[in-house]
Formats: structure tokens, C-alpha cells, sequence
DNA sequence: TGTAAAAATGTAACGGATTACATAAATTGA
DNA sequence: TCAATTTATGTAATCCGTTACATTTTTACA
């Protein structure tokens, strides 16, 4: 690989001068800058990146924990921050934790060792467990998506609370009493705040809250199918399900058909999300829409603004959200 | 942030003593090793990776080339990738590019200019367009899922024309006749490798070809959707569907039931590469399991080895498929 | 034409870790 | 105890651009 000396021997002038030629091409005499370029596209010279890094301390590059690529709703997060990141020059280094804090923890040491200017997290942990200590000031970190109790650094998210009681009061308003809650990870903030926006509903209603009505799960399809499994065994089967994610209840329309129920007239389902499948499943998924590339694009944003300085107190970003009604909620059955 | 040379002054050695220590301890007398290691904790001295990546040359980081992170196969390849990328020390850059050849060449630039080692493509095209006449070396670069025509670098992939036979066969065997292909986009090598194979299957049944049973599309639910709209107002319907993917296939059941058709009764439809929702969508699908992850972990290993130069040819793995049957397809109506 | 100001170019330090080579210290054996 | 090894440590070059500062050349204007 010729380098920067090459290309300043071949067209007789010092490094010096090859630089400013590149970078600031009016510092530099036509006549000069016209032997570099030609010396340049000569000896194919290509800037080493690395060594520019290096020098300017920064990496340009952004560490993403997610807890998993291979889940629909990350994905289109992910790539709303691909597009952010690239306007911004920024590249993504992509970690996918499984949840694993040893992982995590690994991610965010690449932000310690120089390898990457910041970090963007899509669960709820600080990844910089020891030395968050000595120095207060804010992390070159986002939280997006889930939303950590302190004041660490910038967070993007939904309003989940809200959105999880506009869910419930669609379907009280359609005269269901007994609402089952498909939860997500019970150590996810998201499931806990979705879980207290379901009670808000009901509280409201006056309609008393039941343990026995909530299923766990880990936000999969199969996690879905197979709490409509556990559900229909209950006695007082309830007569609608607000599922915490789109798979949930894309699993758990499954589960219930084939258990010969029909959705909507014997059980209603609503998710959380509203993923491109959600609309093409049958019936069509009501569910509340995220919009998932802002927040991925809302992120990056915030995080670049951190490491350019612009930001001295740490935003909260609440995302706006949707009700989606379509054909898997209905009338309460008598 | 402190560096090699605080250290040093701390423990009152040199900084080649203090690298030695922590690089190869053996190396260093117990006593030394004890005072750096001491000095190492009480500064908090991280090493920085940048200047050990500029210094070695190496950056231990892979470009991936992805058309879009949010669809549900290349986010299990991208999975895969990123475990076995972690288990060799590399890290996953990512790149969406959208199909534009600019994004990508880009992206390709990063391995030119130092700032990654090597370079995965899930597309078929060679990003390094221009200089890449010169060396006629492996480029440091894997191609998965798509094949280049060329052999400039390892590829994995799957034999599309052998599962697209299979498949076709398959609903040839339940006794259709008319057999419509929801294909993919024109440009795309898999497209092509697949409608050789669904030729194949109807060459030996004796079947004739017929280009109007051919509905362009672009591996998107609702491109599905549409081209079941599409084919429904064909004069002498097709009794069944071979979709190029899943996605097609899920959009083309929902557009089929829409239209009042009963799914596998009125019409078959057969997918292609068991994404989770094929599983859980009504009627289940019939479709081709293609080892999404392991395609991603294979890809890696190959570019690491390119990397490590343990590779002297280039290979072309094939990994298996298998033929899921499932629910949506069935026998030919009379 | 001479001088001051502006523009162009060059020299060399710098960033942080690694490592070849040189030197110093410890060990071995006679 | 001394020479010959072996082991431990230090010195300084290196990777490759960038940029402050120094120096040279050009331009402008009296």
C-alpha cells in the first residue's frame, strides 16, 4: 500500500504539502496541487484511515448493543441508525448481547479502548459498570428504546405506559371484563411499564386487577403460541389479549386458532409494534405503532450531538405512538 | 486517559518493560510484573486499541454488506455472523446499502483505506470495481448467499436451482399443473438460479414453461400481496405458488384469503427459507429451510481464514436445504 | 525597484503501543 | 571468583498522517 511519502517523492514535494493538497486544497497552489493529484491517481495512494483515527482520536464509529439482530422490530431500529450514522460519517459496529451482560460489558469496553466514540444501547443497563464513578459528567452513551431510571445520558423512547392504556381502553371500549397481558422479560422496564399502563386502564374501569391473567414470555412467536396454550386451560377464560409484542401475538393468534377459537368473535388479540407482518396476517393485527427507524435515526442523532459537545443535559426524547385498529379485535362475545 | 507511559513513570520501569508485562508476562521477572500490574490498576490504564490497530495494521473489523438489515433472513445471517465474528475477534461493521452500488462501493472503500479487514457481501455484485485488476490475489472478501459469477473470492451459498427444483417437484407431486412463480428482483442472481430450477422440475414433468405464470416482485409482504392480485386475474388460474421467500409467500396467502380463496384447497403456496413467521402463520407454510445462521458463521470463518491466509484457493461451500412441508400446500383442486 | 504583507512550502514533532537491538543484571559451571 | 550464558530491562525506531511553526517564494503597492 503506497503511502503518503510515496505520493509526496513522486511529485517532488514534502508530505507536508500532500496533506493540505487533500484536505484543503485552496491552501495550495494549482500548479502543486495538480502534480499531487497525479502523483495520487498514479501510485493509487488511498489515505490510511486508521492512522487519521489515530492521530484525531476519534474513530467515527458507533457501538450498538442489541439484545438480538434477528428480531423484526431491532432490525428496522438498526437500520433507521445505519442511515443517521451515515449521513452523520459515522459507521455502526454492531453487538448482539443475547442479553448477556459479559457481552455487554465487552461492547462497551470498545468505547474505553478508543475503538469506538460512543455507544447506543437498546436495553436497559449501564455497560459501564466500574469506572462510571470518577467522572459525572455524561457518558457517550444513548438509551434507546427502554429507558434506564437514572440520568446517565440521553434516552430515546415510547411512551410505553401510555400507549399499553390506550391498548387496554380499546378494548374495554369493546366491552371485554377479562383481559389477558402477554408479558414480555420480566427484568425489561418495557414490560414493567407496559404492565402498569394495562392496570391504569383497568384501574380506571374499575375493573379489578387479576395475577392469575398474566402470561410471561420473552417477546417470541413461540412464547406467544404457547401462552395461548396455558390461557385456554384457565377456567374463566378471558375474552381478550394484549400482547406486549407483535410475535407474541402473532404466535398466540396461532395458538388460539388452532385451538378452534376464532379470532376476533371468541377472542380478541392486540400486539405491540406493528411490524410489516402485522398487517398481513389474518386477521390483520391490531397493535400500536412505533416508529422504529426514528427512533434508530432519534439515537444516533442524540448520541452524535453528545460527542460533538452539543448537548450538555441529557434529553429524554418521548416518541410519539399509534393505535392501529384492524380486524383482531372485536366485540366482547356475550 | 492515561497511557503506556504513566505507567511506566508510576512503576519506574520503561514503557517496553510495561507492554512486555502485559503481553507476554513471562517475559518479565515476577517482581516487575507485580509493580506494573499495580501501576496498570491504580491509573485505570486501558490500552488504546487504536493505536495497537494503527501500529499492527490490522483493525479486526469485517465490513457487511447488507441490501436491508430489516429483513427477517439477513437479520438471522447477520446473527450468525456476528457470533462467529465475535468468537475470532472481529467485529461486524454494518452496512445497508439499500442496493445502491454507490453505498456499497462506499463501504468497500473502508477495507481500501485501512479501516477493516475484509469485506462480506450478501449481494453478488464486487464492490471493489475499479483497482482491482492489479492484484489478482484474493480480494479479502466473502460472498454469501448470492454467487458471483467469477471466482475472485470464497463464496457460501445454497443450491437455489436444486431447491427450487425440489419444491417445484414437490407441487408438481400433489398434482398441479399450473404452477405461478412469485419471483424476486430481475437483477438478482437467486432470482435467476431459482426459476432455472422451477424450469428444471417442469422440463421433466413434461410440463411446458410459461412466462405468463411469472410475476415480478421484490421479496416484500406486500409485493406478495400485490402479485396475488395479479395472478388472480388470470383467465386459467394457477392451483398453486412457489414464492421466491417467505415474505412473498405471507403477503400472497393473505392476498389469496382475502380474495375469498381457501388456502391449500383453492390454491397451494410454497415458500423459501422458513423464516419463524412461516411456522406460525395460517395455514403454516411449506417452504425451503435454508441454514440462515450458519450461512452467516460460515461466511466469517472463510474471511478469516482468507485473512490469516490459510486459504489459497477459493472455495464455494454449499449448504444444505430441506424441504419443510407444511399446511399450504396440498392437493391439486379438480 | 524595494519592502511589507501574503501565500506557498518545508521541517519536524506528535499520537500510543510494539519490538529489534543494545545493554545491564543474574545465573551457571568450572 | 571469573568467564560464559541466560534472563531482564532499556533505548529508540516504527507505523502514517496532521499541523504548529519556520522558511521560502510570490504578490502588491509605494
Amino acid at each position: 500500500m503506497p503511502n503518503i511519502r510515496d505520493v509526496a517523492d513522486l511529485a517532488g514535494v514534502s508530505v507536508a504539502t500532500v496533506s493540505r493538497a487533500l484536505q484543503q486544497p485552496e491552501r495550495v497552489s494549482p500548479k502543486t496541487r495538480a502534480k499531487v493529484m497525479s502523483a495520487v491517481s498514479e501510485v493509487g495512494y488511498k489515505p490510511n484511515l486508521m492512522a487519521v483515527k489515530f492521530r484525531s482520536g476519534k474513530t467515527h464509529s458507533l457501538v450498538v448493543l442489541v439484545p438480538t439482530v434477528a428480531n423484526v422490530f431491532f432490525a428496522r431500529v438498526i437500520s433507521g441508525m445505519q442511515e443517521a450514522a451515515a449521513e452523520s460519517g459515522y459507521s455502526l459496529l454492531l453487538g448482539n448481547t443475547l442479553g448477556n451482560a459479559d457481552i455487554e460489558a465487552n461492547y462497551a469496553k470498545m468505547v474505553q479502548t478508543s475503538q469506538a466514540d460512543g455507544l447506543i444501547q437498546l436495553r436497559a443497563h449501564n455497560p459501564f459498570s466500574e469506572d462510571t464513578g470518577k467522572n459525572d459528567s455524561m457518558l457517550p452513551m444513548v438509551n434507546a428504546c427502554e429507558v434506564l431510571s437514572s440520568n446517565i445520558c440521553p434516552t430515546v423512547t415510547l411512551d410505553n405506559r401510555a400507549a399499553a392504556r390506550a391498548m387496554t381502553e380499546h378494548l374495554l371500549s369493546l366491552g371485554h371484563k377479562r383481559i389477558a397481558l402477554f408479558k414480555g422479560p420480566a427484568d425489561s422496564p418495557l414490560t414493567q411499564q407496559r404492565l402498569a399502563g394495562y392496570r391504569d386502564a383497568l384501574q380506571a374501569a374499575d375493573i379489578p386487577y387479576d395475577q392469575s391473567l398474566l402470561f410471561a414470555g420473552d417477546f417470541t412467536l413461540q412464547a406467544g403460541y404457547e401462552a395461548a396454550g396455558r390461557m385456554l386451560a384457565l377456567d374463566n377464560r378471558p375474552t381478550a389479549v394484549f400482547c406486549e409484542n407483535d410475535e407474541t401475538a402473532l404466535g398466540a393468534l396461532q395458538g388460539f386458532k388452532n385451538a378452534g377459537l376464532r379470532v376476533p368473535q371468541d377472542i380478541s388479540v392486540a400486539g405491540f409494534d406493528n411490524i410489516d407482518f402485522a398487517a398481513y396476517c389474518d386477521p390483520p393485527l391490531t397493535t400500536i405503532a412505533q416508529p422504529a427507524e426514528a427512533f434508530g435515526r432519534t439515537a444516533v442523532n442524540l448520541l452524535v450531538d453528545v460527542l460533538e459537545g452539543k448537548l450538555t443535559t441529557a434529553p429524554k426524547v418521548i416518541m410519539p405512538f399509534e393505535l392501529i385498529l384492524r380486524g383482531s379485535t372485536g366485540k366482547a362475545p356475550d
